[in-house]
DNA sequence: CTAATAGTGTCTATCAGACAGTATTCT
DNA sequence: AGAATACTGTCTGATAGACACTATTAG
């Protein structure tokens, strides 16, 4: 055992990865939000080659001396590009390919976060809607097929999770939180099965009834989740 | 934009990939099958330095002259490994950070396959019940934390999907396909809605009855899906 | 009062699960 | 006949969704 451990130890300290056979490796969060009623993504525009100008992910290489694990890594990019904390992440795939990157092999892992509407503090950064994601011209690296594979694990996920709650500012009302699960379904759903669904669940705690509304104010509601999102057991929207 | 793709074609000639601002990227497959009713997991024992004589995923670092997407590379190595072609495979997760690998920050993408039981070809390679991973000292690397993750997927999505299907020899009784359900999840299910289930998805065709057992002979069944695994509406198994 | 929206009660459809009864094979 | 397992029918419970009715606010 050993001469293993001297073997081994030999072995690495020998051990020098050559950068050719690498692949470029890369993080790409997908970070979303809901504001006017629509769902938006933050871009950045790209300041350096290559690819200068286009807008993209504000993703990039991963900081191996500030992070320890890939989960740190994204944290730090969300923080940087949105100073925020509250925000919910998860990630969705990785992608890989010769063609993906000009610069050669390129590996990338797409994650998804959720945040409430917020002013961005970043000069070249927008809240852009998925809808009008095609009027930027053409997007760097692969980035609009990344955010595509982001937006459909959003909504497969919203038919059966809590989610969009992470979306929305707290207090909100049943109603606002539909509106949020109908922007990302682009689809009416039913509002007693909403409501009743979201209140069988015990995830919401109340928190006043609106006020100055010209009609029957709504209870408002925080969100009491469990650290983790809740999954309901059954489909939303037939 | 001429002097762009010029100042782009420049950059991109003069770019140089540095090995050490690089973390090292590899793809592990963990291989299900289900025989004599318990769940394995295809390992190899490693032959080279580091960690030789470990046990561990049947993975490496990408063959970036033989493989153009990351899907691709995985194809490669479950032929390589199982030299099996019918299988079904999916991602489940990337994890990366310092302490993975002793050469180095490493990042690794985890796929998920599913094959009938079969012989293997290669000489160091066992299928090991995952109740036994223990019994086996140590495993490579992260590897005993990413059959985990791979394993928690996959007992996530039986409850949902025909998943186990693709681990059971063609043609099948319901009753073996139950069998399989029960073996990954470790519990028992109710045969006469989990026959209605199956029968009422529309995936699976008839192929004539059982012979020589000694009662009533069951329906035997090939699957019929359509590329891609069914999803139910409910979960199996309250 | 009216307009607008919130909340509640009732009905239906779907499907997992429990249970009982019938069918088909071999010994 | 008896043992064993397949198949079928019926009932219950949970919940999504449709619809109608009542409640509460501003103007």
């Amino acid at each position: 055992m050993t001469t293993k451990s001297q073997a081994e130890k030999a072995y690495l300290a020998r051990y020098t990865p050559n950068a050719f056979d690498q692949v470029l490796f890369s993080v790409d969060p997908v970070i979303f939000t809901v504001e006017d009623d629509q769902l938006k993504v933050l871009l950045v525009q790209r300041d350096q080659l290559p690819q200068a100008g286009r807008w993209g992910l504000p993703g990039g290489r991963v900081d191996k001396r500030k992070a320890a694990t890939l989960e740190e890594s994204v944290s730090l990019k969300l923080e940087q590009k949105t100073g925020l904390h509250q925000a919910y992440f998860e990630q969705v795939c990785t992608e890989g390919g010769a063609d993906m990157d000009p610069r050669g092999w390129s590996v990338t892992t797409v994650y998804m976060a959720l945040v409430r509407p917020q002013p961005l503090a970043m000069e070249n950064a927008r809240w852009v809607p998925v809808e009008e994601l095609d009027g930027l011209g053409p997007l760097a690296f692969w980035h609009r097929q990344l955010i595509e594979r982001a937006l459909e694990r959003l909504r497969n996920k919203v038919v059966y999770t809590d989610l969009p709650i992470y979306l929305a500012p707290e207090p909100f009302t049943l109603r606002q939180l539909r509106v949020i699960y109908q922007v990302i379904l682009g689809q009416e759903l039913s509002r007693n099965s909403f409501n009743k669904r979201m209140v069988e669940a015990g995830i919401l705690e109340e928190a006043g009834l609106e006020t100055g509304v010209s009609n029957r104010p709504a209870m408002r509601y925080r969100y009491n989740g469990a650290g983790k999102p809740h999954e309901f057991k059954r489909l939303l929207g037939g």
